[in-house]
DNA sequence: GTGAAAGCGCTAACAG
DNA sequence: CTGTTAGCGCTTTCAC
């Protein structure tokens, strides 16, 4: 071991270990890939072999042979975030339960569909993808289309899904914060938001569908990235001035609205009465918090889990179905703010 | 474009293109990958038949062929840390940006070593690795040993390091938390530790030294996984009836640090008169707890950036240095709790 | 500056 | 159940 460890690379291949077995390659492959089409004896011989050696497979080059890379790529915009964390965390796993490894790809907010990234990406000839989902580049679009591999798209409900699809519409789930709040019997509403633009469809959602009601939005304070607990707690101070009655708050995640809860305590501004809170997220902060937050549910584990079931499904030979467009379920989860 | 998209993966490869474009398929593969070696006419030729074409190079056959796969592995626990999120983010960042595509494989606790993984990661030709420290079985060692490639080792300071290292010691860390805390006059230790092996490295090294200097240690409470906010929170209620007198409290993560903060909050605990906090990590967290709390800052990006730099280096021929095994400097943020 | 030949290490496909 | 024959799509190496 000591003097193989000099070579560059493990230098054993398969060749190596058919010859130590004293068998063909090809059944030294088979021992790897489908041990139940191999006599128990000549198993054993190869499995000694390989051990004897430490022979490592080199999947570069099975991939190259069977045009299967049993890796999959996902862009995600980040990972500093609990909600893409999740979603990251628990795909990886049941990816890697099936045997797939998991390309990383970060590709920042606004990016996702960026052609240079997919592009790369798609060289490595993943056996399928998983995409947050975004405006892709016209070429990008094509380039994922003509890939002729199972895509997922997640979090958002594309207008065009290229293949399959596991979201729900941002602007959407911000009108029924507005109708959430509405039902409260509020009329003054402000909202802080994120600048990537999920974040902005949500507020935009949540602003329109209060103005629709003949509610008064007071503000839209966009937050300068990254959106922090310390930006939740200057957004709500910079806006005291103006909360002069029964307001209603929605902000674009969870880390911003915590924020506010715990300005609005050392303010001492009384919550829900004076300003009711809702975040985004769901994340352990909100019901951590004290007093705990109303926030939205979205289950980035959940879909991270059904989006590695979707792909799986399709890698195993199953044809597209209806349900490859789903509805992420979202719930308002009511807590002490609201 | 939607005739072609019928055939499985694209199907266009570097003899296409060299037909196309009227030259050899080895101009076409300089074209790319050495383009100062070609003329301008042929290159603009060549880049017209790869665009007509929408050819993307197969970098799985380039990688057998090369003996270069430009891919990194990297093995971290989890990425629902923030510790973890900064690391793989900035040296996910820092290898994209020198053309590395990275492999993400999370072990969760108490696996980073193991064989299985290991194999799998080793077998898809990694040029190089980044492990978060930990013990290895003998075998999972020896074989990233003979791998040849470049690894590097994160946040635990090993005693025999594979190759590069850059970490800290834990225990140590922990002694120097209870040394601030003796030199403030404390007498009487409380620690909660979170079920990993480098959080409890960190507590016995905090309650040693505590003991050491003649201290009492009324606790170690080892709070079970995940260690949240909320365990915080319960892990201070448990220990109430105890808290009798000045009390120094050292906690495994930022997060159990802030439960015991508004645990403390709620109880009407006076912070840090009766009872003293320190966290670990120094996440946004503490510095958004009001009041903010003492922590200890482990620079998670840093070594990110540092690491891929560190690989960079010696992917690009460099040898082995002295300064291939580094400390990472920690530090204790003093705030309002201590 | 460009091309031709010869693999990289493995597996699909077909024998036997 | 096992072996043989051909590549997979690219790059290395050596000519020209």
């Amino acid at each position: 071991m000591a003097a193989a460890a000099r070579g560059k690379h493990t230098p054993v291949k398969i060749t190596d270990v058919a010859a130590e077995a004293g068998v063909a390659p090809m059944t030294v492959s088979r021992v790897i890939n489908t041990p139940d089409r191999v006599s128990p004896a000549t198993t054993a011989k190869v499995r000694a072999a390989i051990e004897k050696l430490g022979y490592v497979p080199n999947l570069i080059a099975g991939g190259l042979s069977s045009r299967r890379s049993r890796m999959v790529a996902a862009i995600v915009p980040t990972i500093a975030h609990p909600m893409f964390a999740g979603l990251v965390q628990s795909f990886t796993d049941a990816m890697r339960d099936a045997g797939y490894q998991v390309m990383l790809a970060l590709s920042g907010y606004g990016n996702d569909g960026d052609e240079a990234l997919v592009r790369t990406l798609l060289g490595r000839r993943p056996d399928a993808m998983l995409i947050t989902g975004a405006e892709y580049t016209p070429m990008a679009w094509q380039l994922l289309q003509e890939a002729g591999i199972p895509i997922i798209e997640v979090w958002e409900r594309t207008a065009r899904p290229i293949d399959m699809l596991i979201g729900f519409d941002h602007a959407e789930l911000g009108a029924r914060v507005a109708e959430f709040f509405l039902a409260k019997g509020h009329d003054r509403f402000v909202a802080f938001t994120a600048v990537d633009s999920r974040a902005q469809a949500r507020t935009r959602g949540f602003a329109d569908a209060a103005r629709k009601a003949g509610a008064t939005v007071l503000r839209t304070r966009v937050v300068p990235a990254p959106s922090t607990i310390m930006s939740g707690r200057e957004s709500l101070r910079e806006i005291l001035p103006e909360l002069t009655g029964r307001t209603a708050l929605f902000c674009s995640s969870d880390q911003l609205a915590f924020g506010v809860m715990t300005e609005a305590r050392m303010q001492g501004l009384a919550v829900p009465d004076l300003l009711a809170v809702c975040g985004f997220g769901n994340f352990e902060l909100s019901a951590a918090s004290e007093p705990p937050f109303t926030t939205v549910n979205v289950e980035g584990v959940t879909t991270g889990r059904m989006a590695a079931e979707m792909l799986l499904r399709r890698l195993a030979g199953e044809p597209p179905r209806d349900t490859d467009i789903v509805e992420v379920p979202y719930r308002i989860v009511e807590r002490a703010s609201t």
